[in-house]
DNA sequence: CCGTTATGTGAAACAAATTCATATTCTTCA
DNA sequence: TGAAGAATATGAATTTGTTTCACATAACGG
């Protein structure tokens, strides 16, 4: 029956304006198109949508029915397009955040803390799962912002730097290596070390230590959280690498030490990727400043 | 932004069909026009409703939040569609009802208890409040149906003759008139007459008796609910004229006793004044049928 | 009963959606 | 990597539908 809103508005027009004539007047069209209109809707759903007996034009049973249609329909539809102008004007939006690194958790969870209260209309959730393939879920719209140490050059994807961080060796206070003033990656081969679990690619110690050495440790135990690794790593159970800003938090050190690794220490770079359409919303360079600052604060804290 | 359902539609058989050449072929238009279509909603909502880098175009966030639209609202219209189809076909409609006597409840309960188990999706009322213009009231489309005893030759009312009845005097056993073997105009002139609250025009005493006969009777009492009228005229405090059909049924008989008026009796007929479009609607028929005949089985009961 | 006000109607003007034909882009498979 | 094929995009023509214009018709108040 080819119903469309502009009937819609039409039959919420007329019942409010309580006539044709000002109910065209409001809608800026002629009276004579509403008439056109309303006869063509009658037309094709067979039903009489208003009373002619009388003279100021009144609603039908049938007429109520579809006016209640409109009074349901007509405000969800004007709630869309108000969601989609702030989606425009960059107010609102999505955040959907992949993570390759595990211990990321720890200075994420504050700067999205923080980002929410900025910014209360973006939908904001960190996808599990993906932490392998996270550009592609980037470039697919799956995910919005990957949270990355390796920078790549990707059609469409920008790389913001964000801030450095030293992968550090953690191990036991009476650990026998704690003698030593630095690691090195023949140090790795006697030992039990403690990962997250995900490939070995993504792990900074194999990335830029053993796997460059060609050294493999004694065993790999794979655990998910960081305070579980800290927890095996006290009772000398294992030894773990992890970024200077988990093991600096102070509730976490009892009973461990930590060592440069290499004399010189490693520095790597963590880095925000981005969609490039994305990239200069406004809440979106928001989540990127506080990513760049906030970290580093909590670190002296 | 000029949304229409077409767009809606669009979008639910893209994201069903998962592709623009399926959902093109579900709707039976070329793939080209699907996607002028979306390029133009595109163009005038200012935002992307889908992810282009994939091929097998998917929707974006935007897209989702219009595809939820989509499936709140598409499925209201399609049961309004429903609804009208059924109106049309006459198995739903609106049966408000206006009575012009009051004695009518007593047989117009049953009828509707029967009624609403064959149609039980007709929006039946009894409007109160209409007594008196009720036949303008069925004309401007108020109420569907009118009770009345007094058919007029009205454009667009057809008045279906339901049933007789015989208005009879009603008064206390020990009232001096139930000596008379039939009662008469001049008998009224000493005695408290208990009648519905409603202008002398609609009551058959009146209409049929004592404005013709210009008696006035000692005084009027209005009351409004049969039982508390016999209840008064059984106490002797005043007499009644009412429908036979009111007094015969026994349980209000005791302490009452009943007479003709005038030697002959009075024969009154009940009509259901209905528009002319709504009298050949099936459930209109029904119930013109049903209070032609129940009414009359309720007596012999 | 007549002027006023409100609604209905046909033809023309106008706007918009769809189609047709074809181009472009992406994917797959050799 | 290059070619075939699948999916989507685009421009111009066509068709469809809506609106306007001008006028007819009907109800209402005095």
């Amino acid at each position: 029956m080819h119903l469309e809103f502009r009937h819609l508005r039409t039959i919420r027009a007329i019942h409010e304006a309580g006539g044709l004539a000002r109910a065209a007047d409001i809608m800026n069209i002629t009276q004579s198109a509403l008439s056109h209109q309303v006869k063509g809707l009658e037309d094709q759903a067979g039903v009489e949508l208003f009373v002619r007996r009388t003279k100021p034009l009144r609603l039908s049973a049938a007429g109520m029915r579809l006016l209640r249609l409109a009074e349901k329909v007509l405000p969800e539809v004007e709630a869309l397009e108000e969601d989609f102008r702030s989606l425009q004007s960059g107010e609102t939006g999505r955040l959907h955040i992949a993570i390759e690194c595990h211990a990321c958790f720890e200075w994420l969870f504050p700067v999205l803390e923080q980002f929410r209260r900025a910014w209360p209309d973006v939908d904001v959730d960190i996808r599990p799962g993906l932490a392998f393939d996270a550009l592609p879920a980037l470039q697919r719209e799956d995910v919005d912002l990957v949270i990355s140490s390796d920078p790549e050059d990707l059609e469409g994807v920008d790389f913001s730097p964000l801030f450095d961080y030293e992968p550090v060796f953690v191990a036991s206070e009476q650990h026998p290596l704690a003698q030593k003033k630095f690691i090195e990656a023949e140090d790795f081969r006697d030992q039990m070390l403690i990962t997250y679990p995900v490939e070995q690619s993504r792990l900074d110690v194999f990335s830029q230590l053993l796997l460059p050495a060609k050294v493999e440790p004694r065993g790999i135990r794979q655990v998910e959280l960081t305070a579980v690794i800290l927890l095996l790593v006290a009772s000398g159970r294992g030894v773990a690498v992890l970024p200077d800003w988990v093991v600096r938090d102070v509730k976490y050190q009892s009973g461990c030490m930590t060592r440069p690794i290499t004399k010189a220490g490693i520095t790597r770079r963590l880095y925000a990727a981005t969609r490039d359409s994305d990239t200069t919303k406004p809440f979106m360079a928001h989540l990127l400043r506080l990513a760049r600052t906030e970290p580093v604060k909590l670190q002296r804290a």
